[in-house]
RNA sequence: GGUCCCAUCGUCUAGUGGCCUAGGACGUCGGCCUCUCACGCCGAAAACAGGGGUUCGAGUCCCCUUGGGACCGCCA
């Protein structure tokens, strides 16, 4: 048996989008699973469009992702002589045409068919042209175009795709289409079937916008004398509007630089694009790679297009819910010294890395990622919500401040007087100071968590987080100390 | 308009004629836990688009209607 070759052929006339990751993910599964290879073929043939940063971005995309691929990447554009010796082979055999008309002609054809209610279809004027006829308009200078010779043949022409099933189309409905343009380069339906026949191209997994271009390509495949490939096509992504997730109209929030950025762990963004539109049939969500290879089934890929469940202007759900929720779990579950490396960089952006988190107090700072990242969602949380662990310059809720300080007009006095007590505390753990606390509340006779709470809210600035003795513990007496008597007095002036 | 594809909770989905009183997940709501929040646990609301068949029996098969989508380029 041959080899399993699939590939990814993006065009780069942007970022790598959700959609062309998961077309990318589904790809990769599929040749991971069956030990073949995946191949990147930048297709940019469309020289306008193409451009040197888009390239970069989908590749770096893809690397972030941790999508690999074994050949590539190649570029269209390298085998264009190629495509035209296909065109022309095509041309000699009898399998295509010149085509003379003129695009006015044409479009008043199709203008005229569209009025009528039917089918666009070219009507095959220059099908027939004789020898003599094609090298008089040639002489004549006419420009022409080459159109592949659809054979006129009974019945129907189909298909097995993977995802869809049969696919039919009786040949009558087939048109002459154009594989070359009046200037002499080969389209992308040309061109993609020569490049996929090089490449030895054993299935294709794409999206099902692609279906309708699959008939004539297998034309193609058969008249160039090979054999078609595998098809398999694959739902949607739709947005909210039920409309074709693009990056010209939906614009950062489909980008996969775009979860990067805001602190997406990438293989919980590999999870949650491959259960758009796949399901293992069991109640299983969350995949290590292992995993997800053994359990991918092309066969279970859906066929109803998915809607990507993305909300704007949401301080938590950002994005799809399931995407954040996915997120959240890894963040809670990974290897703390992996997360370490995954926020390094978001640390770093915002001005508190510290080298010595990976040298002398690596230590202390995976204890406080493991301590924070239960109620965190990205990884540029720790850097946010959790900055007052890293640095004495941190914001305060104003949430946290109305409920649990300004409430107690006495707390300004309190929490320095605390913070004597606590200068003497010995030892300082969170068992102890638990115990100091709890006295210190019954003193000046109110709840334990009115101290509590009034703390979180000036030594962290949150009006959540961790056990605040586990906090106080962590963070140094010190630090706390410090806090509480030089931050007190400044919430109470931010009060007035 | 033509051709093609699709149709289960708000969203992602399980379901391949009886196991479906339709299961899971996210989200939502309620509760437990608790110094807060989160995690965890318990619970609730929430769907087979409609109509005809076929069958002893239909979410599952067939037809029609409706709805959604894709394509209809000398773009990829």
């Amino acid at each position: 048996m041959s080899e399993v070759r699939l590939r990814f052929p993006p065009s780069p006339t942007g970022y790598l989008h959700i959609g062309g990751a998961r077309t990318a993910i589904y790809n990769w599964l599929y040749a991971r699973k069956h030990n073949g290879k995946l191949i990147l073929r930048i297709e940019d043939t469309d020289a306008e469009r193409s451009t040197e940063e888009s390239i970069k971005g989908i590749i770096e995309g893809l690397e972030w992702l941790g999508i690999d691929w074994d050949e590539g990447p190649y570029f269209q554009t390298q085998y264009a002589d190629e495509h035209v010796e296909a065109a022309r082979k095509l041309l000699e055999t009898g399998k295509a045409y010149k085509c003379f008309c003129t695009k006015e002609e044409l479009d008043a054809k199709r203008e005229a068919a569209l009025k009528a209610k039917q089918d666009i279809k070219y009507d095959g004027t220059c099908r027939n042209l004789t020898p003599e006829q094609v090298a008089e308009k040639e002489a004549a200078g006419l420009p022409y175009v080459i159109r592949f010779k659809t054979p006129h043949r009974e019945g129907v022409i189909g298909y097995d795709d993977k995802v869809l099933g049969r696919i039919e189309k009786p040949w009558s409905a087939m048109e002459d289409f154009v594989i070359v343009r009046s200037n002499g380069k080969p389209l992308y339906l040309l061109c993609n079937v020569v490049d996929d026949i090089r490449d030895r191209i054993t299935h294709i997994i794409r999206g099902q916008d692609h279906m309708t271009n699959t008939i004539r390509q297998i034309l193609i495949y058969e008249a160039l004398g090979a054999r078609a490939p595998v098809f398999a096509h694959m739902p949607l992504t739709l947005d909210l509007k039920k409309a074709k997730i693009s990056k010209r109209s939906h614009g950062e929030i489909v980008a996969v630089q775009f979860y990067r950025d805001h602190g997406f762990i990438p293989w919980a963004l590999v999870n949650f694009l491959v259960l758009l539109g796949w399901s293992p049939g069991t109640d299983q969500e969350i995949f290590s790679k292992e995993e997800l290879i053994e359990a991918f089934e092309i066969e279970r890929i859906n066929k109803s297009n998915s809607i990507f469940n993305y909300r704007k202007g949401d301080p938590k759900f950002f994005t799809d819910p399931k995407a954040i929720n996915i997120n959240a779990h890894y963040l809670r579950t990974m290897p703390i010294e992996e997360i370490a490396e995954l926020a390094r960089p978001f640390f770093e952006k915002a001005g508190i890395w510290d080298p010595a988190f990976e040298g002398e107090r690596r230590e202390w700072f995976l204890k406080v990622l493991d301590m924070t990242r239960e109620r965190f969602h990205t990884l540029v949380d720790f850097t946010t919500e959790g900055r007052a662990w890293f640095s004495d310059d941190y914001e305060f809720d104003p949430k946290a401040l109305k409920k649990n300080v300004y409430k107690h007009e006495e707390l300004r006095e309190w929490l320095p007087a605390l913070a004597d007590i606590l200068e003497g505390t010995e030892p300082w753990n969170a068992e102890n100071l638990e115990q100091v606390l709890r006295d210190y509340a019954a003193s000046v006779d109110r709840k334990p968590g009115v101290i509590i709470n009034a703390m979180r809210a000036v030594i962290t600035g949150q009006i959540k987080g961790p056990s605040m003795f586990e906090v106080l513990e962590v963070l140094g007496k010190d630090v706390c100390i410090r806090r509480l008597r030089e931050k007190t007095p400044k919430i109470f002036e931010m009060k007035e």
